[in-house]
DNA sequence: AAGCCGTTTAACCATTTGGTAAAAAATGCT
DNA sequence: AGCATTTTTTACCAAATGGTTAAACGGCTT
């Protein structure tokens, strides 16, 4: 009843139409959540995107609730390790944070959805967001901070308080996710291109860094 | 039939009686819908936060749809004014710019709601935005552009496109709006002081006037 | 070939929710 | 006081929606 020791998780082919039917059902999710907020959406939409039926969804993830709580984690995973990026690549304060500003929006431009997914539940309070992981993403942002102090204590930058520098850079670059349409409209077009994105980037180092004293 | 000439809207004890339930209602309305998001919330719950019965707000507000629409005239006021701030006060372009920020985050302050409600509706792609609000916040909005066009070519700032500017100003200021709930985790508050939003104002304006070159 | 296990569908249901219709109660006016 | 107008309540309702249960289906292994 075992003939593979190795792997973990045996792998049959049941195990992997199942992979791929719940990373479309999470990606279509992703969408509609966006789209709609979760009272909007409708498990119904979200099968019929998905091409399955109402009841078939529901055998891959049994509720509403549950479906929307994965799109969550999925997304805050991706949260947690751009977050960390600050004391990663070893070069100096100024490109450390441009960097940061670039991975941020470069988050922004692909994936929008769980960015609105995620602004939308800040919105409306964080009512499913559970204390643990809360508390993950604090610890994991104190780091940065304490980062962004010690830069300041040795006179890299100018003193400014960190935390609000990061609520500066956090809004700059999610806007270009959460309010696209807004900025769609702004710059009339029908859907941001790439080289928007880049000069966002681009603006937004450049204020930031000049802003706050860092020199390259 | 009418013995008060001059008074336009004739004030009767009804109708004053009447502007105080629809004042009441739509400030409750607003907070709902902040909270909940559209679909989220339920005309019965506004109707039991402002103290009437379902039915009988319906008799002032006919429908979910109508009262949501009244919210959103509402700030969308409020917006066009506070737009129109860049060529009102005529100093020098540094003290504008500030005193834009400072009014935007003053809204962030007194009207955090009407700020959510917006951001909401923007992030699920502006479904109930008429086209009509829709091209006079964007005629307002381009003769701030021209201005700050104007300050570049004058060389008394740099040169930066305008457009991704503003995009910064407005997601920076109205983060302490929509993001509360994580700022607030995130400084360890129940609820934002006045403190907090004067740092606010100060880093922002700080991190943007010296950021594009601008100074007092 | 047969049975087993994972998947899909069919039939149903209880609750919630936006909204209606009409009667009853207040309130203002002459 | 008596009438008209406005406000509030009572009684309903139809549609939408999240979810349950059980039966049918299909392919893989032995």
């Amino acid at each position: 009843m075992s003939n593979n020791p190795a792997e973990k998780p045996k792998q049959t082919q049941y195990s992997r139409s199942r992979q791929k039917h719940e990373a479309r059902i999470l990606q279509v999710a992703e969408e509609v959540f966006a789209q709609f907020g979760y009272n909007g959406a409708t498990i119904d939409t979200i099968a019929e995107r998905a091409g399955l039926s109402k009841q078939n969804m529901l055998y891959y993830f049994s509720s509403k609730h549950l479906l929307y709580q994965k799109v969550l984690e999925n997304i805050l995973g991706i949260w947690l390790d751009s977050m960390a990026l600050l004391d990663q690549s070893g070069k100096d304060p100024a490109s450390k944070l441009e960097n940061y500003i670039r991975r941020k929006i470069e988050l922004s431009r692909t994936r929008p959805n769980g960015s609105k997914v995620f602004a939308t539940e800040i919105i409306n309070g964080a009512p499913h967001l559970s204390e643990e992981i809360k508390t993950k993403l604090l610890s994991r942002f104190e780091e940065d901070v304490r980062l962004v102090e010690s830069w300041i204590s040795e006179g890299m930058m100018d003193p400014i308080e960190p935390k609000h520098l990061f609520f500066m850079i956090w809004s700059t670059t999610q806007t270009y996710a959460d309010f696209s349409a807004q900025i769609e409209i702004i710059l009339g077009k029908k859907k941001l291109t790439a080289s928007d994105f880049e000069d966002a980037t681009k603006l937004v180092s450049r204020v930031i860094l000049k802003g706050t004293g860092l020199r390259r």
